[in-house]
DNA sequence: GAGGCTTACTTATACGTATTAGTTAGCCGG
DNA sequence: CCGGCTAACTAATACGTATAAGTAAGCCTC
C-alpha cells in the first residue's frame, strides 16, 4: 500500500480510503483512478492478516462440522456457503475436530457450529432456518410412507451415537402425530437381520432411516432375510446420497435444497438481510424401495 | 502481553522469551515461573494474528479437498493430519472450492493441494508418501484379483472426470504388467447394465472399482442384469467406505492406512522429520464380492 | 585495575492496515 | 479582508507480537 501510494503520489491512508471506498472521504475521481490503476499495475493485494489485526477479525467464516454425517446436504449446504460468502469477499474454512485451537488462529468473523446446534436446537444460533427446516422435511419423509398407506412405522437410527438423534426423533414423533399415524417405535439397526425380524413380526411395514446410511443397512438387513423393499417392506431414506441410487433395489429417499440453507446461513452470519434465497421445499426422490 | 509484564514487573520482551522458550536467552527460573504465573492468572492467550502478522504466517495448514471423492481414506487422512498438527501447535483447516481467497486470507503455513497432487504427480508436493502409496495399493487391489485366478480384469471409473483416474490408470497398467496380466481395459461405469454386458461378453471376470462408488455401480449393473458377484463377475472395490459393507453382496474392498499418510503429511510439511510413523500396508478386506 | 565476558534484562522497531485527527488551500458571504 | 466552510488531502496512531540491538551490573583474568 505504501508502494502503491508513492507511485501515485498521494499518501497511504488516501490508497486505503480509495480502495476501499471508505465513506464521506471527498476524493475527486481523477486522483481515485490513478490509485487504482497504480494498485492494479504494482499488483497491490490486500494483506489479510494485517486488516485482521487492524479490524479484529479476519474475512473468514469457520464452518465446525466435526463428527456431523457426511452427506449429500453436507456437501450443498457447504457449497452454498461458500459460494454466498465469497460474493461478500469472506471465505469459508471447515474444521474438523480441534476446533478450539484453529478457530483461535483464524479469528474468524463468524463460526457456524452446526453440531452444537444439533446438540441444543432452541439455541439461537445462525443456521438459515436450517433447524426448522428439519421438522418440515420429516413430515414430507413420513407423509410419503402415510401417502402409501403405510401406518405402522418404524425409525432406523445407526448403532453408535448420532448428533442427528435426538433433534430427528422429535420431529418423527410430531410428524407422525399431524398424520395421525401411531408413534414410530425408534429401533437401533446396523445391518444384521434379527432386529428387523423382531419389527417385521411386529407389523410394521415401512422403515424411514435417519439418513440415507440407515436406510442402506434396513435395505441390507432385510436382503440377508430373503425378503425385499418394498413389498416386504418399504424403506424411505433421508439426505439422499449418491449410494442410495447404488443399490438394488434403488433407495427412495429425501432431497433437501441444503445449497439455499447453506446461502441463508452465509448471509445470516454476515448480518445481510437474508432477502429471496428461500429454500425449495424437501422433495421425496421416488425410486424402488418406497 | 503488556499487562503480563506489568504484572510480572519485567518487560513485554521478556514475557515474550519467556513464554515461547526463545533460545540463547539467559533467565533465570525464578523469572521465568514470576512469568508464568502472571500469565496464567491473567489468563493470557496469544493473538495468533498478531503473531500471525510478525511471523509472516499462521500456524494453520490448508488442507484443499475441492472436487476430492468424499470417501473413509480422505476421512481418515484428515483426521491424521489433524491430530498431528495439533502436536505441534498447529491446526488444520479444509477449504472447498474457493481456496484462493481462502488462502489468501489466513496466510497458512503451509497448502496441501491434493487436487494439485493427483492432477500432475510427479511434481514435487508434501503429501507423506501418499501418491507413492498408490501405486503400491493398486498392486494390491489387483493382485487380489489375480491371486483368486482373473486375468481379465476391467478397471472401472465413474462417469465424467475424476482427479484420481490419470494417477491410477497408470498404476492399474504398471500393477497388470507386474503380475504378467494382459493390459486392462478402462470401461465408464455407471449403473447402467450395457456397457457391463459387453464387458462380460468379452470374458472380462473381474472388475476393479476406481473407488467403492465405481465397485458399487458395477454392482448395480450386474444386479440389472440378474448378475450377482463374484461368481458372474468378481469386484473389488478400492478405499473401503462404510457404505460397500451396506450392499449385498458385501462389497469387498481394499482399506488403506490413510490416517498415518496424514500424520506423515503434517510432520513433512512442518519440516519436521518424518520419524516412525510408517503406514501399514494396504489391506484387502475380503467381503463377498471378490 | 583495565579490559573483556556473561547475565539479565530493556528499548526500539517492524509487520500492513484502517481510521481519527489534523492541515492546507480555495472559495464564498458579509 | 476576515471568518467560516468545504475539498482534498496527510500525519500519526493502534492493533499484538517477535526479535535485533542495546545496556547496566557483576565477575574473571592477566
Amino acid at each position: 500500500m505504501r508502494d502503491v501510494a508513492r507511485a501515485s503520489g498521494v499518501s497511504q491512508a488516501t490508497v486505503s480510503f480509495v480502495l476501499n471506498e471508505t465513506a464521506n472521504q471527498t476524493i475527486p475521481d481523477a486522483t481515485r483512478e490513478r490509485v487504482r490503476r497504480a494498485a492494479a499495475e504494482l499488483g497491490y493485494v490486500p494483506h489479510s492478516i494485517a486488516r485482521a489485526l487492524r479490524e479484529g477479525a479476519s474475512r473468514i467464516v469457520v464452518l465446525e462440522a466435526g463428527g456431523l454425517p457426511r452427506g449429500n446436504s453436507l456437501e450443498s449446504f457447504i457449497a452454498g456457503l461458500d459460494a454466498e460468502l465469497a460474493l461478500a469477499g469472506h471465505s469459508l474454512l471447515v474444521s474438523y475436530g480441534s476446533s478450539a485451537a484453529a478457530i483461535e488462529a483464524v479469528s474468524p468473523r463468524a463460526v457456524i457450529d452446526l453440531p452444537a446446534v444439533y446438540a441444543s436446537p432452541d439455541r439461537e444460533v445462525a443456521d438459515g432456518g436450517w433447524i426448522d427446516g428439519m421438522a418440515a422435511h420429516t413430515l414430507t419423509q413420513i407423509g410419503h410412507l402415510a401417502g402409501r398407506g403405510h401406518r405402522k412405522i418404524a425409525v432406523a437410527v445407526p448403532a453408535g451415537p448420532d448428533p442427528l438423534f435426538a433433534l430427528m426423533a422429535g420431529h418423527v414423533r410430531s410428524a407422525a402425530q399431524e398424520l395421525r399415524l401411531p408413534p414410530p417405535e425408534t429401533v437401533l439397526v446396523d445391518d444384521r437381520p434379527d432386529q428387523l425380524r423382531a419389527l417385521l413380526d411386529a407389523g410394521i411395514t415401512a422403515v424411514a432411516g435417519l439418513h440415507d446410511d440407515a436406510a442402506l443397512g434396513v435395505l441390507a438387513a432385510l436382503s440377508d432375510l430373503g425378503l425385499r423393499a418394498p413389498d416386504d417392506l418399504a424403506v424411505i431414506g433421508f439426505d439422499d446420497t449418491p449410494q442410495g441410487a447404488l443399490w438394488r433395489p434403488r433407495l427412495t429417499s429425501v432431497r433437501i435444497d441444503a445449497r439455499a440453507y447453506g446461502r441463508r446461513t452465509a448471509r445470516q452470519v454476515l448480518g445481510l438481510p437474508v432477502g429471496d434465497a428461500t429454500p425449495a421445499p424437501a422433495q421425496v426422490i421416488v425410486r424402488d424401495s418406497a
